[in-house]
DNA sequence: TTCGCTGCAAAGCTTTTGCAGTGGT
DNA sequence: ACCACTGCAAAAGCTTTGCAGCGAA
């Protein structure tokens, strides 16, 4: 934990973007995290700092998300949720459109893939999300005709 | 274009989802579109029968997105986009955090390794998003400290 | 006839922004 | 000493919702 933070503060150094004092909690706040919602991350800090501004703690997720430190899903439950994927090994997600259930699931010959296709474009890959969308077999089961119900989240994996 | 309408309204009726004449005018400004945000679309809708309520857009938009009809990317730049996916030929997104630039790939590996990955858990398949971030090769030569400018839109290929 | 759907319009949330002052490098 | 960054607080922007009436099946 303590070395991701470190590594995303040199990650900053090196794009010459200053490390304040407040983008440091910003960081060490959102590292600490696996999912987390901008208003929960400005919550957490400013309860160990009540100085920091709400828009520094945006500003700052910002910033992450264009370093490739964080991702921000859309799932439409609910606000987006961010996810810190620096230095993690990366995960998918497969989401039933009919009662929510999420499964993380890691593929690794889509990662390969994605290397490939960048290569094509001379692109350099900082971060990607990848969601598929579909019935979950009880869903399918039953009439399809009801709104989602409550979201649930079942991790699959969690590799830290 | 009108076959497509069709097969959108078959599959409501398959869900069991009533189809008012205000859905109706809905799904036929949808898939008329490429790319479009939500108040576009109720700016589109209204254009031809203003009695159209707001609410009613995004509730449809809703039920499109649960049948696997629209998918909704976050770009980070402005509104969330929209996209008919549906009968079309998929594309996935790659994007640079930096300017902004969109680029849309195909690549077949990843939907036969999505069809391995829904299969392992029982799903059935509606549709998917697949977003790759990353530094253009203009980006990574210039220093990496600006903040992005506008996005552009480059479509690689698009497929009616 | 039933009950899912709609219009209306306001509320609710998340995110952005302008500006004067502060602080990293 | 610069000028990027911050706090503040309001504004903006997107989406949701309650409710009474309507209309598809």
């Amino acid at each position: 934990m303590m070395k991701r933070f470190v590594q995303v503060e040199q990650l900053f150094r090196e794009r010459g973007v200053r490390l304040t004092s407040q983008r440091q909690l910003v960081i060490r706040r959102a590292v600490a995290y696996l999912h987390f919602t901008a208003e929960e991350l400005v919550h957490d800090v400013r309860a160990i700092d009540p100085s920091v501004a709400r828009g520094t703690v945006y500003r700052t997720l910002a910033l992450l998300h264009q370093a490739g430190v964080v991702e921000k899903h859309d799932f439409r439950y609910g606000p987006p949720n961010y996810e810190v994927t620096f230095g993690k090994a990366h995960h998918d997600h497969l989401m039933c459109v009919q009662c929510g259930e999420i499964i993380e699931f890691q593929e690794p010959r889509v990662e390969q893939l994605q290397q490939d296709v960048v290569r094509r474009y001379g692109y350099k890959l900082l971060s990607h999300t990848h969601k598929l969308y579909g019935l979950c077999p009880a869903c399918q089961r039953v009439g399809h005709r009801r709104m989602p119900k409550e979201p649930q989240l079942h991790v699959e994996e969690v590799v830290a």
